[in-house]
RNA sequence: GUGGACGUAGCUCAGCUGGUAGAGCCCCGGAUUGUGAUUCCGGCCGUCGUGGGUUCGAGCCCCAUCGUCCACCCCA
């Protein structure tokens, strides 16, 4: 035997035992958006890296370092999609979905992003991403929001909490920026190496930090909730509003500011203590002015991204349910001759009754073994064929969870069957 | 990228101060021969992550490397 070849670090193989939680999740988010009347886009993960630094910032964590991106033959540089907002962007400005339309999208799909891997955080993660375009309104905020408040609430998720906040316009915010770079630079000498560091490229992410030996220093602090513009102001007044007449609890975390640069106004986070130190589990918010910076005409749009893994490692967590995908039927087939004909009446109740799920023995071996993963399998009922059956036209029918075998007559076993599994 | 823990059969793990690997589960077969729990019996399964080094001898010691996990950083 040759070598094994290693799966590469922070990738993934979803086996199919665990498929369930993935096709749960899925079909959640897919009826939901569905009820909002949100349609699917479906772009490439492989884009010009140029687009991922023009849209998220040059000098962020992401763009910097986290980036996959190389040369093809001809020198171009390319990258895997670290976030699905900036391929979005480029895609309805590529195809003219913004000229003088609304639209509400969504995408699911895998990023990339060379991290270090933890538990809820890897190289190739997948998301389901909302993003809507066109809408200048808090109205839009409020619906990004409710639809994956109805998420949780379809999923079984509990242990969620919703922050808000309001960046402002770009305008207020860089006036903003400024004003805490001087409050910062006047006591730099209580900051860390982290928050230094910060000060030069995103200074509001030093509210941020985490180390309790700047905890006075950070609330102390001006806050950008005091500095925003009467637009902004009002927008996110508006905002919270129409959550609370929702009946969506939130708070607002004045320092939550968000690691992309092409937020404005409203941003929100659901975060959960559940999942150690990977607490966001969706996040998003709105970003006017990003369309705009990558050529299109000038369009308001906001969006949100959750995270497939880590939202389902909370499902898992919290008990939810997904359910466990096992056939109806299961066929048993001891004989050459019963296995042929099985095969046969197989394929025509299948014909018959498209909606069972209907499984064939193809291991062989005795009854006994036939049995054995006939209830592995959590099939709801055993079709049994042998000699003897099919010199009778008549196959055995036998309930798995309960209930007596019967015999009945290849003609109408189909709809026995129905009826069986469907009582 | 930084710091720490870990890596033994498909899975969960044991392996005493170094003497050339074990259990349970799973899987397969059987318990009077066409029927799934349980029980009983039998069987299969490992280059002890990988590569070096120390040693008469290493799963146990050292180094490197890959991977996993945790925290930081960052983020979904």
């Amino acid at each position: 035997m040759s070598e094994h070849i290693e799966p590469l670090r922070g990738m993934n193989d979803v086996l199919p035992d665990e498929a369930r939680w993935w096709n749960r999740l899925e079909a959640v988010a897919r009826e939901v958006f569905s009820n909002y009347g949100y349609r699917e886009i479906r772009v490439p993960l492989l884009e010009r890296t140029q687009l991922f630094k023009r849209a998220i910032g040059e000098y962020t964590d992401i763009v910097e370092k986290e980036m996959f991106s190389f040369e093809d033959r001809d020198g171009q540089s390319l990258a895997l999609r670290p976030e699905a907002t900036a391929s979005i962007v480029r895609a309805a400005i590529s195809n003219g979905l913004l000229h003088n339309q609304k639209h509400r999208l969504f995408t699911i799909g895998p990023m990339f992003r060379g991290e270090r891997p933890q538990k809820g955080r890897y190289r190739q993660f997948y998301q389901i991403d909302a993003e809507a375009f066109g809408y200048g309104g808090p109205e839009v905020d409020a619906e990004l929001i409710l639809m994956t408040a109805r998420m949780w609430r379809q999923l079984g998720i509990s242990r969620v909490r919703l922050e808000i906040n309001s960046l402002g316009t770009a305008e207020a915010r860089a006036q903003y920026r400024d004003l805490l770079r001087e409050y910062l630079r006047a006591h730099e000498a209580q900051l860390d190496a982290d928050s230094v560091r910060r000060l030069q490229g995103n200074p509001l992410r030093v509210l941020d930090s985490k180390n309790p030996d700047m905890a006075e220093l950070i609330a102390a602090a001006p806050l950008l909730t005091d500095h925003l513009d009467e637009e902004s102001r009002v927008h996110f007044e508006r905002l919270k509003a129409l959550l609370e007449a929702a009946g969506v609890p939130y708070t607002v975390n004045p320092r939550l500011v968000r690691g992309l640069d092409y937020y404005s106004r409203t941003v929100f986070e659901w975060v959960t203590d559940a999942l150690g130190s990977q607490n966001a589990v969706c996040s998003g918010g709105r970003y006017d002015g990003l369309v705009t910076q990558l050529g299109g005409e000038s369009t308001p749009a906001i969006g949100w991204a959750m995270g497939m893994e880590r939202t389902i490692l909370l499902m898992q967590e919290l008990g939810c349910d997904a359910p466990v995908e096992s056939p109806d039927v299961y066929f048993v087939m001891a004989g050459a001759t019963a296995l042929a004909r099985g095969l046969q009446l197989a394929e025509d109740v299948r014909t018959a009754a498209p909606r069972l799920k209907l499984e064939t023995d193809l291991g062989g071996g005795s009854f006994k073994a036939q049995f054995k993963r006939a209830d592995k399998s959590g099939a709801k009922v055993a079709v049994v064929l042998g000699d003897d059956e099919v010199v009778r036209g008549e196959a055995s029918v036998k309930p798995l969870r309960g209930g007596e075998q019967t015999t009945i007559s290849f003609d109408a076993l189909a709809a026995h069957l129905e009826a069986i599994v469907a009582g």
